[in-house]
DNA sequence: ACTAGCATACTTCCATACAAGTTGACAAGT
DNA sequence: ACTTGTCAACTTGTATGGAAGTATGCTAGT
């Protein structure tokens, strides 16, 4: 069987990387569901390539937590795992929180301008009911305190964790309120301009424990996209 | 050619793993030196499997930034990104200062008596001059401290940022002078004893500034073992 | 002496075939 | 009704051959 209604790949580039990043976004964008099977030969068979280049895709995907390989039996989109989630919300705070402090302490107003002009954004985005444009910004917001506290490197490494907040986000059909979120940027900003580091901190805390909050909400809306009992890795 | 002089692989296990954990930490412990060249079917022909196994491991690898894959021209040990030392060691700091700062506001004699007894263990490796064990006791420290924090979890993620820091210790035939080290993991203990978090803040940022200050004098004695102009990744 | 072009020996990437193990249905026996 | 053994259809893991691209050294020409 041939390939069908999707969108062949770019000839010109090698296919492992764009295997990888297309699946990527499928598992993220929760196109491809947690628990759901997914084999090598189906993949090879819908983009019309060999077995080869997918296995070395999924064995990316498998280092980066989105994908269980088991041999001899199959490979699955891979459960969120709770405690995983937990840990990578604890280390964003913790070092987000360093990041806003040195925001607070070396803040320009050219820095607290490009801050307020990006929150502007997201005001737009949220008015017009783009949750999508809005999730872009989100990020956008988040790699822009990173880079002004001098520190740019920090949102790629911070990504990888991003990636399961991400799954939890879509699978949960965007339970967030986007102008509770834009309110709690405000005020980090507002504590930035202000220069007082410990309310910049407080102030993000405050917003990225929001996420914590509506975890368990999101949990029991959809059990089996979760898993409690095996061990996280 | 066959293997020689090789220890030969498990049969009984998959030959990928098994690659994978080897060179890795061939790598780490400076076996393989950064920049060198490394090729799929050198490696095959050393263990005596195919190539594809290899391949694989070396997928791995590169996902870990410990290689260098590029197309149709070789692999190669990746050079150590100063950058991304820098990088690793802030995102280090933040998240263990925050670790420290709930050891010292939770702490019970029970915790506090285990981390005392970590210390004695750790000067009487340095006594007994074994910087190995030193080093293997130094990780089992830092990583009762997130343990006793409620966030065991965290030093799995932190892991691969240790990864490229040790790369750095090991290349450096250990400048690192323990006595100094075990003096601040001291000082660190102290202040959760007396639940103390800003002074058990400041113990842990001194210390791990600590690196930092060494930093330079490592490039200076192994320039080739590092990249500046290129992007980190 | 020096440069441009080319052949050769590499490299990684992909396709294909086979090997080893798991799952599940089905039939035979108790 | 229940258990057990067998077999067929899957799965991922490994081996191998060839395709495409790159580096290198030689050769011919200036």
């Amino acid at each position: 069987m041939k390939s069908a209604k999707v969108v062949p790949l770019a000839p010109e580039q090698s296919v492992a990387p764009q295997l990888h990043q297309r699946l990527r976004a499928a598992i993220v964008s929760g196109d491809l569901l947690p628990g759901e099977r997914i084999s090598e030969t189906a993949i090879a068979a819908t983009y019309d390539v060999s077995r080869q280049p997918v296995r070395e895709a999924f064995i990316k995907l498998a280092e980066e937590n989105l994908l269980v390989v088991r041999p001899q039996r199959g490979t699955f989109i891979r459960r969120i795992s709770i405690a995983s989630a937990l840990t990578a919300r604890f280390i964003r705070e913790a070092v987000e929180a360093d990041i806003v402090r040195r925001n607070a302490q070396t803040a320009t107003p050219t820095t607290v301008a490009a801050l307020e002009a990006q929150l502007e954004k997201q005001k737009k985005a949220a008015a017009n009911n783009r949750p999508a444009e809005f999730m872009r910004l989100d990020e956008a917001f988040h790699r822009l305190l990173a880079e002004y506290a001098g520190v740019p490197d920090v949102s790629d490494y911070l990504e990888s964790l991003n990636l399961q907040m991400n799954r939890v986000r879509n699978l949960s059909a965007r339970q967030f309120a986007p102008d509770k979120l834009i309110q709690q940027h405000c005020d980090i900003v507002a504590a930035i301009k202000s220069g007082d580091p410990d309310a910049a901190e407080q102030a993000l805390r405050t917003h990225l424990r929001e996420i914590q909050n509506d975890l368990p909400l999101i949990i029991a809306a959809n059990p089996d996209y979760f898993e409690d009992t095996e061990t996280a890795k």
